[in-house]
DNA sequence: CAACAAATTATTGTTGACAATATACTAAAA
DNA sequence: TTTTAGTATATTGTCAACAATAATTTGTTG
């Protein structure tokens, strides 16, 4: 690069980058992506207020940029909105939470079929790689390095079902689950040994190319996990508070 | 009822009616709705252009209403958001609908699996009737009467299934297709015989209560449906206008 | 002291104004 | 005639003020 007669300070660059982030996106789809992860990542919690005025304080934006991503939010399932009294983080209830993962069943039934069919050398590996850390940590019932191997799985999965569309979906589904397991996923590590097994079944189907199987193992994986979730909420929690 | 000391004009009601509506429903739901009507109805085409201030006009709100409406009617699939330059009516290629098609079939093949195990005598005989009323539709190949009562066959199916959830995430998909079928829908004719074979099938399984059955039945009518379509678009249209 | 009523404060809903960007138009040059 | 530069217009993005509603506090009464 030729010297400039006026150089750039990095404080010029790092104005230039902002103007550049805001050229392609608007402050309404900044605020949606940065409560999104908030919520997702649980930094907010299901059922918080969510405040206007303090919302758009703390990005130093205005309201009205924070409102529209409040639109985006709700349709996404991820906020829920009550006139003249505000947003707040979605509480997905137990019956809530029983219907989608009878959606996910079938989302995740058709990725089977689908990356069974579809699914590249690649991708088949990351698999095989996935499921064998999965084992250790099962061994060592590790639900701390299991879960992102979990997540992980089923992301590559849905990639290679090579279908937008279904992604989509899926992922939003996957993401009101969240709301749902992040309380009871710290207590759920017994659930680990079934959950791998049913992991393993699945890649074997997917790399035999067998449609059929792969579809009614990955459905029957999610309803198992459901039930497996719901046994652990009915015992008792680890450290039950006194009352 | 008392006679008031006030009695209200039938002007001063309509205008309590509007208040009370309000009072329920903010501006961006109800602009929301109304452009939703519009989009799936077909009064807005795919491809137009949606400007703000016009429509803000139209409906007598100021622009922020439309625009918070703006990004839920994106978010659902409806409305496609470029900065700057506008929101206009998705437009749905064959690629985009081909996918979509899939994930319909999951979750159709869902609805009849959970329509066959918790279906009730009342809606199991609205299908039976609207079944009927197909045949009859067939014979005749009068589509404009069978369209409906397609439509109106899956919307008791969806409902049969019980699942608030899965109906929420069907609904979208069809509205999405729907954007793509409209400009096919008119020569579509010849579809109707086999399509209401399907459905005489599906009802018979959901009435067996064979959940396995009614799924994979549903399942591969919404495959076949996209096959027919797919076949419908690669001949000649009725009337090909002069280029 | 508890319960209810009124007034105060905080928050959301809506609007119109201003800024930034893209589009349409006009005129000059190749 | 076509291209292109410059200008004017239209449209979207953002903001701040105002209106309407809900939540809170305060004060009063039984």
């Amino acid at each position: 690069m030729s010297r400039t007669k006026f150089s750039q300070s990095a404080l010029t660059n790092a104005h230039n980058a902002a103007i550049d982030v805001l050229r392609e996106h608007s402050l309404t789809t900044l605020v949606q992506r940065e409560l999104e992860r908030q919520i997702v990542s649980g930094e907010l919690e299901a059922g918080t207020k969510l405040n206007e005025a303090e919302i758009a304080g703390e990005l130093r934006v205005s309201r009205g940029p924070v409102r529209e991503a409040f639109r985006a939010l709700d349709q996404s399932g991820l906020v829920r909105t009550e006139k003249n009294r505000g947003v707040f983080v979605r509480q997905v209830s137990l019956e809530e939470a029983y219907e989608i993962y009878e959606v996910r069943a079938a989302l995740d039934g058709l990725i089977g079929r689908l990356a069974a069919q579809r699914i590249e050398p690649a991708q088949l590996q990351r698999l095989r790689d996935i499921v064998k850390r999965m084992h250790a940590a099962s061994r060592a019932l590790d639900a701390a390095a299991y879960f992102p191997l979990n997540i992980e799985f089923h992301e590559v999965l849905g990639e290679a079902a090579g279908n937008q569309a279904l992604l989509q979906n899926y992922q939003r589904i996957v993401n009101e689950l969240n709301l749902y397991r992040r309380e009871v996923i710290a207590r759920s590590a017994e659930s680990i040994p079934a959950s791998t097994k049913d992991h393993e079944a699945i890649v074997n189907a997917v790399a035999k190319g067998d449609a059929e199987l792969a579809g009614r193992l990955l459905f029957e994986h999610v309803l198992n996990g459901r039930e497996r979730l719901h046994r652990v909420l009915q015992s008792p929690p680890v450290h039950r508070p006194r009352v």
